[in-house]
DNA sequence: AACGTTCCCGTGAACGTTCACGAATTGCCG
DNA sequence: CGGCAATTCGTGAACGTTCACGGGAACGTT
């Protein structure tokens, strides 16, 4: 009835006016509940507006009160469930200030990073995201937009970041693997980026400051894949370590299974600890040590500075702007 | 320099006009990269709109051209893996559209779905989720407003509904638990609404056409833990189960844990087969064998619909509207 | 010199809604 | 009956952008 089968213009608040025989502002009151109209027009304004099956252009209302604010959520894979537990949070802390989130997930491609980000940029107030392309270019791409980025080292003050300290967790982690006896302890970097990570940085300090031997690397896909095939590398080259620290806990769920299949028991074997804290982690056998991450705290802490930003009351300073990591010891390590 | 302290209007085309000496019209071509427009005079408009921090108004540029698609998908829980999987798909979907996804995230709750629903009508082109209430209020809500409901019984044709048939899947895993010589089977069916599901249907008539009494059927909360304490009351009620199906494979997953902690070795003490096909059931031990559905599918499928109903190209019909499960035999049964 | 082309650029209109204001009607009281 | 307030409704303007059109300058052609 109200649908049609010609490709006719769109149904206007005019439209409505006309059929119900009063004038615009009259709809306009009726739909949005103001006062200053009899019971009856509304009503029947209100039927004229189901009959023709007209709804307000969002384009029209948003261009006169400004009132709604969406934000855009830029991740690399929502499937890693890193990023979902990021997300969610960020979902949440969105709701509560009634704000839209638009999700984006560029499937690992810096390509299609590119793509969301000049796109994403005329359709968001602000921008919570994890990027990959450098500075200069997102800076080019957002045009004075304020954008948040998650776990990126604070390089410029152009952008808010949030950084991840995991610093004194990893060195938490090594010490209680040392203390354990361990004194050859390998470390699955990601495979990502053409340089090592922070992660692997804060690994190279803890063990030297445990006084050891710089344990020997392997890359891996972040995947569980990834970390499978990786600690099988390590180990072939390696078979003196008893021992591996991951990037993430997904490789760290890899190499769970690969020693597994290797025939190594986790822990007495091979000690496993891993980054993140992923609930998914409470699931695999044997439960995974890991030093954990307030993931939610993360997305939530990026949406306020969003906010912040956005709204022009003093935004959050960058020692603010820290998630520590800590040593969450479960059966793994 | 280009921030501004005091609360000052929005920066408009005519600003960026007025301080490079030019028309609107000259800017908006400089800007979108029309023709028609002087090298030296574009690079001038350019300079002048970075100087002033110029960003398009997206309602303004939205009203007069309408090109610009978004889609509402709305989950209860994104942190659930079986929405993650979903979501994924959906958004990779509506990339290749190029429509711009908005998400909400219900928390499980029937008053914040009432409210996303509210928002959500004003806001996008058309709407794909997974909806707890009933169709008159749906209805109520959106107005006319395409919207496809996934995982739902299609009671009335008033909404697409991407339907789930794991009818023969169900059947093929309680036939495959009969031929391993079980004769007692239970279920974990889920807690959420006040009848049981239409899995649990599947479930009896599968059972019954086995020849099977009418297993004892427990309820769970859909996650790891309801699931653990839903399996441990089944048994503590019925010992003689030895084996169990479930709701999904979150219950499945944490169905494998109690059992593992009451000395239940799986699959020799206890059987047990999930529902979904989680990436997750394949990382637990030992891995889960699930009736398992292509949740990619499931979101593709819904947004394919959304995109039919929006440019009105012949929709789906409801019997192409199906996504059929089939058994994925692991190790848990 | 008159005329057609090409290249730039600007002006009115339109998109669909809400806001600010004014006008018409009704009711009430003196 | 006059006047004042309250109630109900309508009209111009504004939001910020793009589209359709038209105009002027520069250049070449006959």
């Amino acid at each position: 009835m109200a649908s049609s089968g010609t490709e006719s213009r769109r149904v206007t608040i005019h439209d409505v006016a006309r059929s119900a025989g009063v004038s615009r502002q009259t709809v306009s009151r009726a739909l949005n509940n103001k006062g200053e109209i009899h019971g009856s027009t509304k009503q029947r304004v209100l039927d004229a507006a189901l009959a023709l099956g007209y709804r307000p252009s969002r384009f029209a209302r948003g261009l006169v009160r400004q009132d709604t604010i969406s934000v855009g959520l830029v991740i690399p894979d929502l499937l890693n469930p890193f990023f979902t537990e990021v997300a969610a949070a960020a979902l949440e802390a969105a709701r509560a200030h009634g704000w839209h989130v638009l999700v984006y997930d560029t499937a690992d491609s810096a390509e299609e990073e590119r793509g969301t980000l000049q796109v994403i940029a005329s359709q968001v107030d602000a921008v919570v995201g994890y990027f990959s392309r450098s500075e200069d270019e997102i800076e080019k791409l957002t045009r004075g937009l304020p954008v948040v980025l998650i776990d990126r080292e604070r390089r410029s003050d152009r952008f808010s970041a949030i950084r991840i300290d995991g610093e004194a967790g990893v060195q938490a982690a090594i010490t209680h693997l040392v203390e354990k006896g361990h004194r050859r302890i390998g470390m699955l970097d990601h495979a990502g980026r053409a340089e090592p990570s922070v992660r692997h940085a804060w690994f190279a300090a803890a063990t030297a400051a445990c006084g050891l031997d710089e344990g020997p690397v392997c890359r891996a896909d972040q995947s569980v894949e990834g970390g499978e095939s990786a600690l099988e590398t390590l180990l072939a080259e390696h078979p003196d370590v008893t021992a591996v620290f991951t990037f993430n806990d997904i490789i760290a769920i890899g190499a769970l299974r690969a020693a597994r299949r290797l025939g190594r028991s986790v822990p007495r074997d091979l000690a496993v600890i891993g980054f993140d804290g992923l609930r998914l982690g409470t699931l695999v056998e044997p439960p995974l040590s890991t030093v954990a991450l307030d993931t939610r705290g993360l997305g939530a802490l990026a949406v306020e500075q969003a906010a912040r930003l956005l709204t022009g009351s003093g935004p959050l300073t960058p020692d603010e702007l820290v998630v520590r990591a800590e040593l969450r010891l479960r059966e793994s390590g």
